[in-house]
DNA sequence: TTAGGGTTAG
């Protein structure tokens, strides 16, 4: 068999005449084009440079500064040997080697080759000062800044836009809007400039301000408008981005991917899949992004059909499945709980990211699938594919909730010894809940108490979870009280700390902590769960009755509730937080909004389908049950996924071991 | 001369 190179020798360089001496032309094309992927071609092209005579040639040098500067390559110093080559390097060849240092992370780099380059011959020029103040931009350091600036005023290039754009993206991102407004101001108007000051203006929190210098520009472009819809969002403002969204005369791919990705990140996944079927509507082509964000709302809201229309799409529009969007399809498909599309698209990824093997595991973790995942965990060290932390939270979730304590434990040990990943408080709280979960309360308070870093609420949640489970009511009560000192805003504290009250039938304290949760001015997050019937995602909150078919809903819900009570079934009212009476709280009970969304899917879905629910916070122990029976009688196979795992019902029976 | 800016990205 033979081999064939992928590497061209020199005599099929695109050189047009071997006889010819070659031009700069095709040297810079080469160190363009197949010089970026091949550290082997760089360097023959390297030795050509020098071979020619062409290294002189300032430009070429400059080109080879930059080349080598190239994150493929894993750079580190070579860019700078070559730099330390150059005879009297001019300002092209300083300014390429300052970029470079800036691209390689190395922005302090950056600001000493600018002083050798003030004390050499070579004069900066406008190219010069955009990298420099990016340099101090990541350095966070306003005082280098400060004398970029002033090296600008007095070199006279205050008039350059992108001179300016650099400075007020350097001076915000300090918060120092002022000086920046300053720089904007200065001289002829440019877009760029408003457009990085509106979008300094909303990371400072000032929205007054960039409203107002927004509605003051008379000729925007699609630029502006997105700045002003992305800073909107990043404050949390997602309506108002949306009108801003709505009013834009014309959108590009920016703008759609920014407005879905806005309301998923504030949890409007309905919301964000609506506005992708208007983009859809326009005629605009998705691309990667845009299409891992719709699939990461399919995964939320339990689009099953939606999702795989997403995949379709990517294949059938030649669209690579790569780090970013097929990690996004592992997950999407895992959460969606078919394990077995999250695998196929695993399988036929070619370049898998560490994100796309912690995704696959993770998805194996939250099916309750910890062997595998430990399994795969073992794939990847075969393939030499460095873990990183979010891999061990992956695999510490999985054994906690496959009761694989030792395993865990060996885990967290190895994730330090042999991979030298620090843990970090995540780590933390799923030891504390893999402890907690086997019923090893001491050890998990006692991890509590001596991790390196102060306690974040969650780890605290995982113990009094714990506490709950395992009837611990003294541990409960005292770390229920901590938790809710530490984080009074978070209304499933109480709610937590009320359960494990109710549990041992001290109403009294119940009502106590409702009294607190009502002083605190607490803010329930409510539940809601939706169920995607063909295409369309229907949304339930608890008591709803907004739904057109509110009528039939609630009808079926009073069949349900008499079918049910002939199988024996008696509510589990130990979770209702308030101090209502008895059958007040049975009425909750079947108001919740996974309950709505079942009895929804039970008149909506033909007999031989299943049901699949999505909920945004943890199912209470009646929904369980009631859920357990609506399958035996209705013979339908239920899929919920709530917050934390999937509960896969049928016959009467849950797959999922371990509810609490 | 040649190069460089703002808005997105699991």
């Amino acid at each position: 068999m033979t081999t064939t190179t992928t590497e061209l020798p020199y005599h099929h360089l695109p050189t047009e005449n071997p006889n010819q001496p070659i031009s700069q032309k095709s040297l810079l094309n080469l160190l363009t084009t197949k010089c970026t992927t091949s550290l082997h071609l760089l360097k023959q092209t390297h030795a050509l440079i020098l071979k020619t005579n062409h290294f002189q040639d300032h430009f070429i040098a400059g080109s080879l500064i930059k080349s080598y500067s190239n994150p493929f390559h894993n750079p580190s110093t070579s860019f700078l040997q070559v730099f330390h080559q150059v005879p009297n390097p001019n300002v092209f060849v300083w300014n390429s080697v300052i970029t470079a240092c800036v691209d390689n992370n190395d922005p302090c780099l950056a600001l000493v080759y600018y002083s050798n380059m003030v004390g050499s011959n070579a004069k900066p020029n406008k190219f010069t000062y955009p990298v420099l103040f990016k340099a101090c931009m990541v350095m966070k350091c306003v005082d280098y800044g400060v004398q970029v600036h002033c090296h600008v005023v007095k070199n006279g290039f205050m008039d350059d836009g992108y001179v300016r754009s650099a400075a007020i993206r350097m001076y915000s991102s300090v918060g120092r809007v002022v000086e920046a407004r300053m720089v904007c101001d200065y001289g002829e108007k440019d877009v760029v400039c408003f457009n990085a000051m509106i979008n300094g203006y909303l990371k400072c929190g000032e929205i007054e301000s960039a409203s107002g210098l927004f509605d003051s520009m008379t000729k925007k472009n699609v630029g502006t408008w997105n700045a002003m819809v992305t800073g909107l969002v990043k404050c949390g403002m997602v309506e108002d981005a949306r009108k801003v969204f709505d009013e834009m005369p014309e959108r590009d791919e920016i703008s759609w991917s920014v407005m879905i990705d806005g309301y998923n990140k504030n949890g409007c996944f309905k919301e964000g899949l609506e506005v992708f079927r208007a983009m859809l509507g326009e005629k605009v082509m998705p691309k990667k992004f845009v299409l891992s964000s719709v699939a990461s709302a399919c995964a939320n809201v339990g689009s099953l059909d939606q999702g795989k229309w997403i995949h379709a799409y990517a294949k059938q529009n030649s669209i690579e499945l790569d780090g970013v969007l097929g990690t996004a399809l592992v997950d999407m498909y895992a959460k969606l709980g078919r394990l077995d599309l999250a695998w196929d698209v695993f399988e036929t990824m070619k370049r898998k990211e560490v994100s796309s093997w912690n995704a696959m595991i993770g998805g194996l973790a939250m099916h309750g699938r910890a062997k595998d995942a430990i399994e795969l965990f073992l794939q990847m060290e075969k393939k030499r594919v460095q873990p990183d932390e979010i891999t061990f939270v992956g695999l510490l979730n999985a054994c906690a909730h496959g009761g694989l304590v030792d395993v865990g434990l060996e885990c967290f040990d190895r994730m330090q010894d042999v991979y030298g990943v620090e843990p970090t408080v995540h780590h933390y709280g799923c030891m504390v809940d893999l402890l907690g979960r086997a019923g090893r309360l001491a050890e998990a308070e006692e991890l509590v108490y001596n991790m390196p870093m102060t306690p974040s609420p969650a780890v605290w949640g995982a113990l009094l979870g714990a506490c709950r489970v395992h009837e611990n009511i003294d541990m409960g009560e005292k770390i229920g009280k901590t938790l809710i000192e530490l984080d009074p805003q978070n209304g499933g504290r109480y709610a937590l700390l009320s359960n494990i009250y109710a549990k041992a039938g001290r109403w009294g304290d119940v009502k106590k902590v409702r009294t607190l949760m009502k002083q605190n001015g607490v803010k329930t997050t409510t539940g809601r769960s939706t169920i995607d019937i063909d295409g369309i995602v229907h949304e339930f909150k608890i008591g709803d009755s907004d739904h057109p078919r509110a009528r039939e809903i609630y009808e079926m819900v009073e069949e349900m509730i008499v079918k049910l009570e002939l199988e024996g079934y008696v509510p589990k009212t130990s979770e209702v937080l308030f101090d209502i009476e008895e059958d007040e709280k049975e009425t909750t009970l079947w108001r919740h909004s996974e309950k709505l969304a079942i009895a929804f899917g039970l008149i909506s879905t033909s007999p031989g389908t299943p049901i699949r629910v999505t909920k945004n916070l943890r199912m209470c122990e009646d929904c369980h049950l009631v859920i357990k029976l609506v399958s035996c009688v209705y013979k339908r196979d239920i899929v919920v996924r709530d917050r934390l795992r999937f509960h896969h019902f049928r016959n009467g029976k849950c797959s999922c071991k371990d509810f609490w």
